[in-house]
DNA sequence: TGTACATCAGTGAACGCGCGTTCACTGATGTAC
DNA sequence: TGTACATCAGTGAACGCGCGTTCACTGATGTAC
């Protein structure tokens, strides 16, 4: 007879020590890989602790609530979408005009939104999707490198359009909403509607054309 | 002493037959009243079956599980959609060009989409949202009075702009998507996103700037 | 350098919750003769 | 027109599930003297 290995058996204390060490960060860490796989839904406190080696209850040392758990992997997620996009910005040829810049790097901004999406499905459904009846919003630092958010980062690009001249400035006004609505809709249809399971060579047209469409549309 | 009314207690029949006579429909009618207030998650079979004055696995006479109430409701909140946009549709004054008509026929569909979205939020999240773990997803009827789904209303429209020569042909193919994006994309801002609670005199502007950068960028 | 003590991270046991679903049943209906 | 019987819609009671959360506790750590 082997020993059984119940994965969700009462876990005793596979530590050595009786103190975790870190264990809110192992809290967090376990809650942002349970985003990764499942979406804000899956942040489930009494997993977390399972993960971490710990008793249910240890992880009110450190969290008041599984939604103050969950607000803290949405700001962690909020912060990987940053650094997607960030990436894809830093990706920009930096030769070229003002205008011609300035317009890659919102295109860049878009497709890193949209890649994030797709890569990284459930984070993103955590740090963008329906809020999971969440009292107050994370106004913590949900940025990446530059420490600019998601939705600073699509202004600061917009920003840089006006400053070429490629967007009249009396458009620049709620010209964030316009753009983030066509990107976000499009990653929406694709992770979770019609294009759901499209191949990326279904997608990655679309993605091209759904900007093109924004670039001359605004 | 009175008597306490428990709403949740167990709910002796409160009818007079011992059939309920259409359960089926109440029971799609009770979820579709939960879905309206409440989205998807809300469409609890027990509930449904507490509203319809019956015993919680009477359902099963009707549908399968859950799921498949869930899928009838899905359907249902399609239909209401569909209805929406249709009525919209119907508002568009049918002098002018045909160019004319056939742009103020999408910018209908667009503004049919989101006022759906803004005053039947729960059924519009039904409709359109997350799939909550559905195998497979309804095929059946879920068009309004045309038989159209909200899908096909807007390709019909574009059809139109193409007919119209508004829309180059070479255009056409995966517009709906492109529309669909932007479109769907505002809408989730304005009911989960940044722009939740925004009143309408701020999302009402950017609805119009939105089919207007769609018009353009199409 | 050594000891007393406060601090507080993690334990152990238990709650109540509402859910979907299964089982064997009972009562009313409609049909065959 | 009347009776026997099959059908099947709704009942009653019970499951197991995993969840978030509370309580009183215990064990290790770090600090004051």
């Amino acid at each position: 007879m082997e020993k059984k290995i119940a994965l969700s058996r009462p876990a005793p204390p596979a530590r050595g020590t009786y103190r975790h060490g870190d264990l809110r960060r192992a809290l967090l860490e376990a809650g942002v890989e349970l985003a990764r796989h499942g979406g804000p839904e899956a942040v489930v406190l009494r997993e977390a602790t399972r993960r971490a080696g710990v008793v249910p209850n240890a992880a009110y040392r450190h969290f008041a609530s599984r939604e103050a758990l969950l607000l803290a992997v949405r700001a962690a997620a909020l912060s990987a979408a940053a650094t997607a996009m960030e990436a894809e910005l830093a990706a920009v040829p930096r030769d070229g005009s003002l205008v011609e810049i300035a317009r890659a790097s919102v295109r860049a901004i878009g497709a890193g939104y949209l890649r994030f999406a797709q890569e990284q499905t459930g984070l993103f459904r955590t740090a963008f999707g329906a809020p999971v009846k969440l009292s107050n919003p994370p106004d913590a630092a949900k940025g990446g490198a530059s420490g600019l958010n998601p939705f600073e980062l699509l202004g600061a690009a917009l920003d840089q359009l006006v400053a070429a001249g490629a967007l009249p400035p009396e458009r620049r006004p709620g010209a964030e909403f316009l753009a983030w609505s066509a990107v976000h809709g499009l990653a929406l249809l694709i992770i979770d509607g019609p294009l759901r399971g499209a191949p990326r060579e279904q997608t990655d047209p679309l993605t091209r054309q759904l900007l093109a469409m924004v670039e001359r549309g605004l």
